[in-house]
DNA sequence: GCAATATACTAGGACATCCAAGGGTTTGGA
DNA sequence: TCCAAACCCTTGGATGTCCTAGTATATTGC
């Protein structure tokens, strides 16, 4: 946080690996510390976006999920299935927006241990706000090139197919 | 959290980006999303790899760094600063660390608002039997291929000089 | 049909991250 | 010299994630 350091940390991390011995798992550990911190600097511009609208990246997600889905609304299981999230993960999560009025629980109709969670006319509204926000000031200036993201989706595709978090494709 | 879907939430996500008209920054969207969920599963692997030692990923990190500094001691500003988190995760690292023995706080010898952190013997012991854990159960397990890991090296870290985390190189 | 098993959600606890604020120490300019 | 500004660390609060249990509802099998 703060001023720019004078070396990149990881780059001197891996260095250390191969110093060590290590040196056949120095590049691996660089790429995956690598994701690592760049998930931090992701994470924290797109909370900054989020911010103004009240809302959180784990709260936008689901309100997110939910203005895609066809009935506008999903039992917490599946929502918990697609975020890939733990279930209480979720429960906090609508805890807040349902606190917010931007999303409702309401029962099941025909399974009484499940709860639907459905947006509200404001959650739909802030939804596209704030997805609106996010594309302009973050997706669109990711700072990616047209080539590498499309080699990130495919070898992080790749990874999270392995990984199982899916199976086609 | 438990079965694989039978889609990527992340694919039908693009296709949601793309059929409401964003299709200018779905790609990028999805490749940032990819990275977001990568680092979640990464993240689990460590910190299962890093129970039995008592550690979680930030405590490792800290050890990792101290065990490689040429003094065996850090002030914590540089370590906030080496590790990219902010001041108060480090004193919270320090303090769970300290309690397990593994480092001491120490004050610096000429400033005193700094504290200095040093690895404690048992802090070096743990420290090499974890990183060879993560080496052989994760970092050399990774899954992904030679040319990709450089690939992620490279645009990553294009991606984290560009977002101020360093300068040279 | 009823008991055993499985599923869905929630409550409580452990950790991590960040921000805002506060108290102590140094530095630097008037 | 001396006080304001800068710097360092810690405390307290808000969030998010996961895990372990516990409660309620469904489903299964005998």
């Amino acid at each position: 946080m703060g001023t720019p350091l004078p070396r990149d940390p990881i780059a001197d991390a891996q260095r250390n690996w191969e110093r060590h011995g290590w040196g056949d798992v120095a590049a691996p550990m660089a790429a995956i510390t690598a994701i690592m911190r760049t998930q931090q600097i992701l994470l924290a511009r797109i909370e900054t976006v989020l911010k103004p609208f009240g809302l959180t990246f784990a709260r936008y997600e689901l309100l997110a999920l939910l203005s895609f889905a066809r009935s506008g609304a999903l039992p917490m299981n599946k929502a918990s299935a697609l975020l890939q999230v733990h279930p209480t993960s979720v429960t906090n999560a609508v805890d807040r927006l349902e606190k917010a009025a931007l999303v409702a629980r309401s029962p099941h109709p025909t399974d009484g241990r499940t709860t639907l969670i459905e947006l509200t006319a404001e959650g739909r509204t802030i939804a596209k706000k704030a997805t609106a926000a996010l594309n302009s000031e973050v997706f669109g200036k990711s700072g990616f090139g047209d080539d590498d993201v499309d080699h990130l989706i495919r070898v992080l595709g790749a990874f999270r197919r392995d990984a199982g978090d899916f199976t086609e494709e």
